[in-house]
DNA sequence: AAAATATCCGTACACTGTACGAATGTCAAG
DNA sequence: CTTGACATTCGTACAGTGTACGGATATTTT
């Protein structure tokens, strides 16, 4: 018998290697090659291909930073804003993340889900608007990162922006599509380096937040 | 040699397999089967499978109602919470479209976002704003569909809803997670019959509008 | 020491996408 | 009408997938 393999051992080989050479690339034959062993051994630690990623998701879950009950305390506002945009860098860390986010539950994700809502309901928030709050935000996360996540890879640097902006614009012609033409080469230009996540993220806690003050019930 | 083959067919039949068995079951074979002709006779008009994704995207993306000049010179307001909802509905038709929307490109889905575009610019907005503007709401479209699709199949009756609801509340302590229990709660109740897509897109659209009016430079 | 259990893994099977090339149909030029 | 070019269909084959099964070996329990 080789050493001994554990569950944890896998599920991180798995996650360095979805980081590294994509999910799509990630199977049980390539990851027991990663961990020194027979495929099938990998099945005895771990149910099947889907319960791996359902671990996986967990596993990086963890790196969310969940606030204290100290730093809740202050407000509320400032105390979300640091959870979500945590959670938020977490996607960016694991590009195959946001995709399949919503198959997994396991006990460190449950731990993110319950702060988003602690934060909400001690805040004074109803049932009916921390719900509301509660799937904006974590909607956000998932469909930001996503968006962005599929973007980066043809826009990480400068070179590629302009070459894949000019093949577009190649097959795009400027009197069907004038004002995505223009919008591409706005991006060419490089004048896009707003942070568009927080900048929604406000509109969203700024929502919630006077739909507290002004006491509306959601419809 | 049998009957004509034509892609438009192809794809068409991609699409309404998937819709009914969920895109992972769509295999080159089984939907050779459905067009009653060999598996390798579909690469004669499809150059492989991603090919074919791409072209189920654009297929389906004609299903989104593009506003017409007429419709959009009343208020761009109102000609765009129809596109972006149209845009919304077409994704709830199809659960395996949000995942892939984004690696498709092809004229139809070209036309939707140029339309996105052409409402902001016409509207006045300037090109930042318009930017920030386009992705927001397309971001939302996409992100919000594949939140409420994961959903969707695990709460669409009374029933489900309840065994599902009671299940995780059985794995899940309530002194570990008394707020996500209570959330549980509620949903099970049914009380959330709110649209909460639409209370977040006029969140955007309020958004955009007042930085609009207030002249605010995107940062 | 013997039996039970945990762990590892080789083999096999049904499935996938698709490369290759052979068969068959369609059509145009001689 | 014949012939040659091209379009279209599809059978076979191959490498890769997830994983069921059962045998081998190590560890623990009795």
């Amino acid at each position: 018998m080789k050493k001994k393999l554990t569950r944890d051992e896998i599920v991180d080989a798995a996650v360095r290697y979805a980081d590294v050479h994509g999910i799509e690339q990630l199977s049980m034959r390539q990851l027991a090659g990663e961990l020194n062993c027979g495929a099938m051994s990998i099945y005895h630690h771990v149910a099947n291909k889907d319960d791996l990623v359902d671990l996986m998701i967990d596993a990086i879950a963890l790196e969310i930073e969940i606030p204290t009950d100290i730093s809740t305390q202050d407000n509320w506002l400032e105390a979300m804003r640091a959870l979500i945009i945590s959670a938020y860098k977490m996607m960016l860390n694991h590009a195959w993340a946001p995709k399949y986010w919503g198959q997994g539950s396991g006990p460190a994700k449950n731990l993110y889900l319950e702060n988003v809502l602690r934060l909400l309901r001690q805040a004074g928030f109803s049932e009916e608007l921390s719900c509301r709050g509660f799937h904006a935000l974590t909607m956000h996360v998932v469909g930001f990162s996503m968006q962005v996540l599929e973007l980066r890879p043809l826009m990480d640097t400068k070179e590629k922006v302009h070459e894949l902006g000019g093949r577009v614009l190649k097959e795009m012609s400027a009197e069907e599509f004038p004002f995505m033409v223009e919008h591409i080469h706005f991006h060419m230009a490089g004048k896009d380096q707003r942070n568009d996540f927080k900048y929604m993220l406000d509109l969203i806690l700024d929502g919630l937040q006077r739909d507290y003050d002004s006491g509306v019930v959601p419809t």
